[in-house]
DNA sequence: TCTGGGGTCCTAGGACCC
DNA sequence: TCTGGGGTCCTAGGACCC
């Protein structure tokens, strides 16, 4: 027998705030979006006290922030990146294939684990990451992907852990509204509601399969036959990804090109620097500028522009120059401007690259790139980055509640008082 | 006053080809 | 007046996920 695992780390970015902030434990925590602008983690105890609506402005949350005595931070990427990744090492140990299938889960492969005892193996899985990382995690077993996301979801309920066999399954997708199923959201739930489908087993056995397919498409039909225990969804590596970007909401609203050029400066140095770490090449750039849409009684404007490159390129100058050139086409003055991103599309790894027939070489500043990347990665990000990015960045993401980068800069260290 | 960011996959329909 | 059939590629938009 085939069984899949999936390990999900409870309430992530909460918990990776708690193990250097011992003080939160016990107390409600909650990590705001960039820009603080809204919440997007919550600790079970901030639930239960009425939080956990998934991106609720913060302004509207603060009086019962306050009362309540809840623990709010910025969200810290550099630190939940590096906790990520230890908590992946540390499952790469339980099995030979591992599919790291977002910052905070993954997918375990066990083909030939059957005289093992999985529930036990599942225990010693939450034991060992909580040991080696302070994180605890919640562990769901079965036979494909969808149903180790249901026990998973299960386990979460009970003690961490669920290992849900044949025996078991019907049992508990009796329980398990179709809405909770992985992959089954807002739409697809209503639409099968309608067929009088509310459980995750109305759903497995729901006989016209040929009308799921129709409504729901082919990725509705695939999660069906998953419930049935047929594996439709592989493992897989994601480590390639095929399109990226970097996009921000402005901590302050923005009027001029001058500090949209920054901007889009610093977003291309960003993406670029996603595109080199991942060893890959774009060949078309997209830039967007936005105004406040929630500010319905001001003018509105969304622009948006594409260009593309005879060979693939990574390089920060040329994804600049690219950005700024678009931005010219879409400007428009009078408009008050909250938002702006740069998106990399049609990815292709370095090694495939095709190069320009008439310009014979690439044009990139690879070693240039190269040092530039090796020097921040030694004295930190920025260390050395283009003029253009302006040096006040008075647009900036507000972050008034970040915590340090304990674990990724030496000047950031968690600090221990003795005595 | 204050409302996130980064992804994937699928389908329909247009453009184009022979 | 009468206007085919089969195919590919690309893109926009919808739905979903964390």
């Amino acid at each position: 027998m085939n069984y899949i695992g999936l390990v999900d780390c409870n309430s992530f970015y909460c918990s990776c705030e708690r193990v250097f902030n011992p003080e939160t434990r016990g107390r409600p925590v909650i990590v705001l979006s960039n820009n603080d602008g809204c919440a997007i983690a919550f600790t079970k105890e901030a639930k239960a006290i009425g939080f956990g609506e998934m991106c609720e402005p913060y302004f509207k949350m603060k009086e019962r922030i306050k009362k309540y005595n809840v623990a709010v931070f910025s969200s810290n990427y550099s630190l939940y990146d590096n906790m990520s990744r230890r908590v992946m090492e540390v499952l790469r140990d339980f099995t030979p294939r591992l599919e790291i299938y977002s910052v905070d889960e993954a997918f375990l492969e066990f083909n030939g684990f059957d005289h093992y005892d999985l529930e036990s193996y599942g225990k010693k899985i939450r034991q060992d990451v909580l040991r080696f990382t302070g994180l605890p995690v919640g562990v769901g077993i079965s036979t494909t992907k969808v149903l180790s996301k249901v026990a998973n979801k299960i386990a979460k309920k009970q003690n961490g852990v669920f290992f849900m066999t044949d025996q078991l399954i019907d049992q508990s997708l009796k329980h398990f509204p179709v809405r909770d199923i992985w992959g089954i959201g807002h739409a697809s739930a209503a639409k099968l509601n309608m067929l009088g489908i509310k459980t995750a087993y109305d759903f497995k056995m729901y006989k016209d399969d040929k009308l799921i397919q129709k409504l729901l498409t082919k990725t509705g039909r695939e999660i069906q036959e998953e419930l049935r225990g047929v594996s439709c969804l592989a493992m897989e590596n994601i480590e390639e990804k095929k399109n990226t970007g970097t996009s921000r909401s402005f901590g302050v609203s923005v009027y001029t090109k001058k500090e949209l050029k920054e901007a889009l400066a610093e977003f291309s140095t960003v993406a670029a620097e996603k595109l080199r770490r991942q060893k890959s090449v774009c060949y078309s750039l997209t830039v967007f500028i936005h105004t406040n849409s929630f500010k319905e009684q001001l003018p509105q404007y969304y622009g948006t522009d594409s260009t593309t490159f005879l060979s693939g390129t990574s390089d920060t100058l040329r994804l600049i120059k690219g950005s700024h050139l678009i931005l010219d086409k879409i400007f428009r003055p009078g408009f008050e401007y909250k938002k702006a991103g740069v998106l990399l599309n049609h990815l292709v790894p370095k090694s495939q690259n095709q190069l320009d027939l008439f310009q014979g070489t690439p044009n990139d500043n690879e070693e240039l790139s190269q040092v530039v990347d090796l020097i921040n990665k030694r004295y930190g990000s920025h260390t050395i980055h283009s003029a253009a990015c302006g040096i006040n960045q008075n647009w900036k993401t507000i972050a008034d509640y970040r915590s340090a980068k304990f674990t990724t800069s030496w000047n950031e260290l968690l600090r221990i008082k003795l005595g």
